[in-house]
DNA sequence: TGGATTTGTCAAAAGTTTTTCGAAACTTGT
DNA sequence: ACAAGTTTCGAAAAACTTTTGACAAATCCA
């Protein structure tokens, strides 16, 4: 899981940023105190910086190049006001993308992972997330808070046509064609058995509940009352 | 010298970018053939591609998924009609940085060399590290405090492809098709005596547990995981 | 050429995952 | 409450994948 720092000071962005990331996926990560920046950076290694180049009392492109002494970490300024010549600036103190505002938000996560995926030596990111849930495809594992669990091959099937299929009921017969797709006859339980093996990992990282049955009809990933659009990463 | 290839079929706008980039010292080159350009990106393996987003024919966005199939050349895109949802398939695609058309020369050339700056690190490196594991390509060996041992070309071969996706499942597929890349059909266990030999080897300097086997999937390197107090050294 | 090293193959063994089975639990309609 | 149909569950078998050791073939290097 990507550990991302934002450095801005108005509240409405901090926390409009916050939530943006931790959707999809990322530990996101507010400082306020301007003047340590550089030590905070080194001291807690984050994979990657948003910063604001308009901080009261500070300023992004000198913050910039401070941290720059100590660390290779990326850098994505955001800007309120567009100037051509503010972003060359930016660009050259050693930012690696320069992103202005308004953005849309799945634009700014598709900076992110575009740079992420440069710096992680890591081909092309594949997580999809869901309420805080983070399935990563390249890894085989589901992450919720801080816990993380191998899944198998199947599990892993399951999960991802779920994931990619949020809230609709997925009829038994939908998944079984997913996974076995040529007709090799399987048991019906079997789905059943693979399902509660499910189940039981995902109890183990502390989600309960997120497969329903719709009895009659198959299962569904349980909608959560708080429904915030959020853009997966990549 | 970096060379660049640029995609884009307006004349004008050829030799604009070829001065631009010749006099900022990158070795420029232009293609027009669009239909093959994903192999001819194979063939003169450049380091960076300016991809202009429309194109008579083919559109940019097809083309860069194509090149992205056989290709990790950092690709940034062009464009003089600015959308949001165009920049979006862009980077979503695989494209490294996305500028409008009109934009400042100095502008473009500090993006291209942002990028440049993030991708030399990778494939200039003669070695590669991973948690202190340091894999040197050059002298062909691998050392982990102190420790080290010489490898074979099979063993350097596939280590390097796994650090060169770092924490990835890697499918016994892909890396049959890295290590023998021609049909020469070798036995599917044949892989599995070379990862055994790897871990021998590993093993023999302290290094334990570094290639994980996901069965039915494939192997993976071991991510250590994040430790939430970030322990600083000032 | 000859010896050392690397590489590929085989078949047996070890280990996991997946499937199957029957019984229990649950829903729904009457 | 009962019957009929679904779904869950635990355990064991089956199926499959990977590991291992031994050996032969190929390659490399003096």
């Amino acid at each position: 899981m990507y550990y991302i720092l934002v450095v801005d000071d108005e509240p409405s962005v901090q926390r409009e940023l916050r939530s943006l990331l931790e959707n999809a996926g990322y530990r996101a990560d507010i400082v306020e105190d301007f003047t340590c920046i550089p030590e905070y950076v080194q001291k807690v290694r984050p994979d990657l910086i948003l910063l604001d180049v308009a901080l009261p009392g500070a300023d992004g492109i000198t913050l910039c190049s401070k941290i720059r002494m100590m660390s290779d970490v990326p850098i994505i300024f955001i800007t309120s006001q567009s100037s051509s010549s503010a972003e060359l600036e930016c660009m050259m103190t050693g930012g690696d993308d320069f992103i202005e505002k308004p953005y849309r938000p799945a634009v700014l996560l598709a900076h992110i992972a575009a740079v992420l995926r440069r710096v992680s030596g890591r081909s092309q990111n594949k997580v999809l997330v869901f309420h805080g849930i983070v399935l990563d495809l390249l890894d085989g594992t589901i992450q919720y808070e801080k816990k993380k669990v191998e899944l198998s091959k199947n599990e892993l099937h399951i999960l991802s046509y779920f994931f990619t299929h949020k809230g609709e009921i997925v009829s038994r017969e939908d998944l079984i064609n997913a996974l076995w797709d040529n007709e090799s006859f399987v048991d019906d339980n079997t789905l059943s058995v693979n399902i509660r093996r499910i189940r039981r990992k995902l109890e183990d990282i502390g989600i309960k509940d997120l497969i329903q049955t719709k009895r009659g009809m198959g299962y569904r990933l349980k909608m959560r009352e708080r429904e915030d659009e959020a853009e997966g990463s990549l």
